[in-house]
DNA sequence: CCGGTACATTGACCGCTGTCGATACATCGA
DNA sequence: TCGATGTATCGACAGCGGTCAATGTACCGG
């Protein structure tokens, strides 16, 4: 379908912001608000999130040994929690470094307001 | 497994609070979180709160049609934010009245701050 | 150019979950 | 008591998603 890829974009054009609790979500904000929701539905994924946001700029490398799972598991997770806009990756050398988008999180308490 | 009902009391005691991009995540604070998000991960559920939050006080059977779901569907998506304690169920009558937990609503918005 | 390193992708396995029809249970009106 | 109504549960099915080993790809040092 072509809707797959990229729930970043409406998100950030104002899907995000239309409160959860105040008027019933339209279908289309629900499919992309949960789709963020969902991304954070997951344990491992959830650490690793905080783990980044930690350090400020982690990279992949650094991920594996603190959650224990392997490095493709650890890739699938980033990419992951990338497409739903919560974190950003810039290729450094070898290096994958990855951060987290503070927009994207508080768009995401403001959902819930 | 013992530890599949309820992620609402643990919740409530603090690991809600717990903000995701402070400080690391325990094993066990994520796996807690994760329920939580888990079940707002799916379009459905949140139109379900939504229209809940918007009505204030709902049955069931308000359910079926704006949602476009069977009432087994309705019944399991409503069991399944009962146990993450989005939502709390009343049976009056015949009838079961659905009405959201603005507390643990809030307490995932400060978990994300 | 070559070997090693960091990461992404593929393929496969398996458990979880959203969905519905059928059925059971509870409650109310007559 | 009986039939009707609102919910919950069960069984089954299909698709999604987390996981890892194997492999591919990009980059660096020598």
């Amino acid at each position: 379908m072509a809707t797959k890829r990229s729930a970043v974009i409406e998100l950030d054009d104002g899907v995000c912001c239309a409160p959860l609790l105040a008027a019933p979500l339209a279908e289309d904000e629900a499919t992309e608000l949960a789709r963020v929701f969902a991304a954070l539905g997951d344990p491992v994924r959830l650490r690793l999130l905080s783990l980044v946001a930690a350090g400020g700029e982690v990279c992949s490398c650094d991920l594996e040994e603190p959650l224990g799972k392997s490095q493709p598991t650890i890739s699938h997770h980033t990419k992951a929690l990338a497409d739903a806009g919560l974190l950003t990756g810039e290729k450094r050398g070898r290096w994958m470094m990855w951060r987290v988008v503070p927009d994207r999180v508080e768009a995401l308490r403001a959902a819930l307001a």
